[in-house]
DNA sequence: GCCAACGTTGGC
DNA sequence: GCCAACGTTGGC
């Protein structure tokens, strides 16, 4: 299974929002930019992945599960941007600050800490077990 | 509100 | 196919 993090502004698609989903969940479009396409065609069903807050919160809110495999975005006209389908799993206790990350050894190396534009990145199992002890969860 | 970094686009 | 210009994003 691999790693992955999600970044959203909260003013546009927040976890509050996501968590309203349920079991059915949501697809996650809007995507254009290329390195990000080709992280959401590389995610598999059962993968999970971190919800990123930008914007005023800059931190890791919840975990989310991918439910469907890339598929074309609809909201995409030319056709050329996919979108994958996820559902929440369960929020961080204690949400997990960019700060955070940048201050700690183990996660300044984070394409978060390093790429923050980058809306869909990837996460390395080390890396998501440190935040999600941050975050106060057992991982 | 500003500035830096990055990705994309278009001209050559 | 390369490179410069431009626009957008996001952190501070």
């Amino acid at each position: 299974m691999a790693y992955w993090l999600l970044k959203t502004e909260p003013e546009s698609y927040s976890w509050d929002q996501q968590v309203k989903k349920g079991a059915k969940g949501e697809a996650w479009t809007g995507v254009r930019n290329f390195t990000a396409r080709d992280h959401l065609k590389a995610m598999k069903t059962g993968d999970r992945a971190f919800f990123y807050h930008t914007g005023d919160e800059k931190q890791v809110v919840g975990i989310v599960e991918v439910i469907k495999e890339a598929y074309p975005d609809a909201t995409d006209e030319k056709g050329v941007f996919v979108c994958v389908d996820i559902k929440a799993v369960e929020p961080l206790p204690t949400p997990v600050t960019l700060a955070q990350v940048k201050a700690d050894p183990k996660l300044k190396e984070m394409v978060l800490a390093r790429q923050p534009r980058l809306s869909v990145q990837p996460v390395t199992a080390d890396e998501w077990k440190t935040v999600c002890r941050m975050g106060g969860l057992k991982a």
